[in-house]
DNA sequence: CTGAAAGCGCTAACAA
DNA sequence: TTGTTAGCGCTTTCAG
């Protein structure tokens, strides 16, 4: 692969014009950017940007913080990330963490060493302290999470309005015993949801009960199994259910088409919308956030804090989409 | 963010003795590599990548090419190739084409500007003349794609084989009338599929009829529905379906739930084996390829082949996974 | 065992 | 308008 030196000497001119001519800053006369360009023709040249970007340090890349690309809510908002990114001549990198906190070391290095410009995390699991840390010195945005006390910026739905939201759709319904797949309550999203959920509850003079209330470790449709099979073992039985997550509802609709099939119909609510969530039997009623434009928004955001200008925090709307799940 | 100079300034020692400490090549003094690395801690220095990476002329970056990451199907092979890479002290970088050539350019430079090492591609709808061009100087290795004069190492399964053996099951349990929904035939695996679909037809002196034949576009549910309902409408019903994506076969399935209950039941089996596969109602007979494995081995032979060794390439085994679809 | 210095490919300040 | 040159941060040869 050939390099500018090369060209420079090919078209008889310095590195000087010929980095000229790739970034046409100044002005070059039109016979010696012929002259140049015919070289890289016939060189088959490409600037390295290894060589370019040691010398501007930056890279025009932004990392993608996600646990897993398992979970189809991640896919909009990459779009939208990545449209963005490309649109203003930045590049994304998709990082998977597996929620293991080597992993995410590594990618923070790669900020750290210049290798990427900046991070936007959509990893609930993330090391917090460790990313601020990181957000002291390199540009850092949050997508879909947050913190209430937080300094790094964000772009999210109110989870706490969108539960709250969920939960009443239910109560309307008609539905009094109502029960909750959450996950892990140590993410901040599970607590607001929960909040939301009992918000919901109150209003309407419901008990909050403990064993309506599931937690799972994670976010695979098995887990939503697991789940919804404990609830229907349970003496006083649910008539409606609220999943945190689509993949958690779409298992618990699947125990319902099973072992569930012997008692009446239960009520299931998810959350995210995801493109499976109108492909089951029946379709799943959820919460819909708008992934593309979070995405879109967070990669606006990243790349005006790398530009060194403050940014703030977003909070979108939700919707909610009925479905067959809950039109018993 | 402190640069070697400052180190070794700290430390009182050369940046060649801070290069050696950090790259524990060539014996150094333990008093001096303490002096050395407490001036690290203190200043709380990162190598840089960029320089590092000039220098050596190499980035430890792995392009990872998928259409979409979208399509369930790449997620467990994406798993095998970052569980390797990261083995090995490389990172990857996923790259979304979403089919357009622009972006297809965009990763190819970066191979060629030496931002990466290499590229596993696992896009069908990828450019195979440029990606030939980039192999010549480039260590390029398709996985689960491949061409059969190519010059290109691949990792795969035998779709003919696989699809064989899918359509052979429906015959054994009685169908004659057997449609084959397909994707658009200028992607090899999708000319691998059919002719299996039609050697199995015709090894049972069964018809093969083009209004049988349904060619999508792209591969997701709601393609799969579409067909599904053209299927439905025909003059003389097909009695069985091989889809040749799960995604395909999940929405063939929902069309199936909906206006297809007023017809007698039509068995069902789709390709790739995706988690979704058994949450649908039916679960979903399906061909299983060795995802992970796949992408373990792709990793391997682009990082031999980065290694400037010779690679061979690889043809692994498929299974049928007989789940309620095909089970009346 | 350690240091000085060259050089990876590029950009930009300065000079001509 | 164009060329010369320093330097981004690092590794590695070659001397000492």
């Amino acid at each position: 692969m050939a390099n500018i030196q090369q060209i420079a000497q090919q078209a008889g001119v310095s590195v000087a014009t010929v980095s000229r001519v790739l970034n046409n800053a100044t002005a070059v006369t039109p016979e010696t950017r012929q002259k140049v360009q015919r070289a890289i023709q016939e060189l088959n040249y490409q600037p390295s940007m290894l060589g370019r970007n040691l010398r501007n340090s930056e890279s025009r890349l932004l990392l993608v913080l996600l646990p897993s690309i398992s979970n189809p809510f991640y896919t909009e908002i990459i779009n939208g990330i990545q449209n963005t990114a490309i649109a203003n001549n930045y590049n994304i990198l998709l990082c998977e963490t597996d929620s293991k906190p080597e992993r995410e070391n590594i990618y923070f290095n790669m900020v750290k060493n210049k290798l990427a410009d900046g991070i936007i995390s959509m990893d609930p699991t993330v090391n917090m302290h460790k990313l601020h840390e990181l957000a002291e010195h390199h540009p850092v945005v949050l997508c879909s999470e947050y913190e209430t006390d937080g300094s790094i910026p964000y772009v999210t739905i109110d989870h706490e309005l969108a539960a709250y939201h969920a939960v009443k759709h239910l109560i309307k319904l008609g539905n009094e015993k109502i029960a909750l797949i959450n996950s892990d309550d140590t993410f901040l999203y599970a607590r607001h949801r929960l909040a939301g959920y009992e918000r919901a509850l109150q209003e309407f003079g419901l008990a909050v009960r403990d064993e309506w209330i599931y937690h799972t470790k994670e976010l695979d449709f098995e887990n939503g199994v697991q789940a919804m099979r404990v609830l229907l073992q349970l003496e006083e039985r649910p008539t409606a259910v609220f999943a945190v997550s689509d993949t958690l509802a779409i298992g618990a609709l699947k125990a319902l088409n099973g072992e569930g099939k012997m008692y009446e119909p239960i009520a299931v609510v998810g959350f995210d919308n995801i493109s499976f969530a109108s492909m089951t039997n029946p379709t799943l009623t959820t919460i819909s956030q708008p992934m593309y434009k979070m995405g879109c928004l967070a990669a606006e955001m990243l790349m005006t804090s790398i530009k060194g200008e403050k940014v703030a925090s977003i909070v979108l709307d939700h919707e909610l989409i009925i479905r067959e799940s809950t039109m018993g």
